[in-house]
DNA sequence: GTTTATTTGGAATGAATATTTCCTTTAGGT
DNA sequence: ACCTAAAGGAAATATTCATTCCAAATAAAC
């Protein structure tokens, strides 16, 4: 017989994480399985059979309800029942979501809703401005190139970082050329005429990254441009370059939105990329 | 036989509320009470069983049935399945414009529609998640460090790099850990127990960020967390720990939100320490 | 290497639940 | 007041679903 807890399960979820917490070094492999997808998707949990549920997890029924009553519930119902209640606070029936915005409306918001907010914007905007033909002939460009070299300095070094992570992911060959330590002519020479550049430069634009712009429209090389506005001047009337502004905070700008746009090119030129090499295997 | 409408049925819930409101007039007394009922507490529609429902109402399971089917549901399920629909994008504030995109967008969604979409969802679920007592303990704790040691690897990278951009900017003393190349051993040396580590790691957990963190907790050096879930190995009882988690599409996870989470952090931090440094000239 | 205890998957079971059917009630029209 | 048609309620039925049980697989102990 399996071991069970016997003292009384947690019946609200704020109490339910942190017994996974302590107890989770302690549970088998599978029911391990279960308690990081529980954790990471309590409304599907709340929402869905034990079937649909199971099999999103990748493990057979029982389990489930092995990990319910492991945890000291009567068995899966029991531990749903708790997963209902919380989704029916969660959203705030407005109410209290106004209150809180009155309440720090006069005086301050907290730290945390004050960038979430902007974040938020900063995202809905993006959406508005940036076109999908423009994120497409962006990603067609990349996905052709032979090798995509990744500038950026600054605040927008992050970007550079997850662009070239997911790109490498994706079977596309890139290198951060800001990473290197040579001279902007050495760099200049390594770029040739069917590679690619992706800038990223924010205002205040580095001169680094603007030279390096500068120096591939004399050679010909196509460059893409990730930038905050059109009048950057790493944007050029002939280059492909994607436009996003975050919104400001008390002098920080984020980059939630940016890296949503990062993302976005970067799966879109995984994907072109895909495309590309099927034709040419056939 | 009742009537019932032949045309296709709101698969959404923001279509079945103008739906009901056009239609209320022509239905029979007890299908309006539901209509209203079901206007009022979709959450109750969308958890509970029929003849739980059917009690709150004050009519009877069939009438619950007979409704679903007048609207043109296969039959009450297919109808409670579009209400626990818009549970899941509940995080409330952007459901309206989660709405709108699934009008807008209609069939199709473009890639940048999904992106931000996830996005924004993240950022939700952040501002809900994190309380502020968390991100303020975090903070104290980096601001009283006397350097901060980040440490990340992988999809944390840019955050890593973000986080130390931005603390060096606000004069909090900080180093990569993760750029130098040392051994694990010679990392371990040079963390004094009044440094504090700050370990960015998320699901699949890098071995290395997590051998980093325990030798902390050995040592009594005090690590600050940013992870995705309680469960993660970097994320002790007796540390400080904030919880990010991406939404996911088709696989892939932004940083949206964790980038977000991360200026809060950073901006936070360099408050308190100003805070302290005023203290400390006084 | 063998034995013992855990863990896991899969089919069988039984409870819970939605749905249908049939009958009663109500309301509108002549 | 009577007839007809729609609406509503209650119980029977059919389906879905959680749960249990047992055998196979795996890991641990000797």
């Amino acid at each position: 017989m399996t071991k069970v807890i016997q003292v009384a399960p947690p019946r609200v979820f704020s109490e339910l994480k942190p017994w996974l917490q302590d107890h989770y070094q302690d549970l088998p492999k599978r029911l391990q399985s279960v308690a990081v997808f529980a954790m990471h998707n309590p409304e599907v949990i709340a929402l869905n059979t034990v079937a649909s549920i199971s099999d999103q997890v990748g493990v057979t029924p029982s389990t489930m309800v092995r990990f319910a009553k492991s945890i000291g519930y009567q068995g899966f119902s029991d531990m749903q029942a708790v997963f209902q209640e919380s989704m029916r606070h969660m959203p705030q029936p407005y109410a209290e979501r106004l209150n809180a915005m009155q309440r720090s409306a006069g005086r301050e918001q907290t730290v945390l809703s004050q960038f979430t907010q902007a974040a938020a914007e900063s995202i809905a905007r993006l959406e508005q401005n940036v076109g999908e033909d423009a994120l497409l002939r962006a990603s067609e460009q990349l996905a052709q190139a032979r090798m995509v070299y990744i500038a950026g300095q600054g605040r927008a070094e992050p970007v550079v970082t997850y662009l070239h992570y997911t790109l490498v992911k994706l079977g596309v060959q890139s290198v951060i050329l800001s990473g290197m330590h040579h001279s902007m002519a050495d760099k200049a020479r390594m770029l040739r005429t069917d590679d690619v550049l992706l800038a990223i430069s924010f205002s205040p634009y580095t001169a680094n990254t603007r030279e390096l712009v500068d120096i591939c429209l004399l050679n010909k090389t196509k460059v893409v441009a990730l930038t905050d506005s059109a009048l950057s001047p790493i944007a050029r009337a002939d280059d492909f370059h994607l436009e996003v502004l975050e919104e400001e905070i008390s002098g920080f700008r984020g980059l939630s939105a940016t890296m949503c746009l990062a993302l976005c090119l970067a799966v879109e030129t995984g994907r072109v990329r895909a495309e590309l090499d099927e034709k040419l295997n056939t």
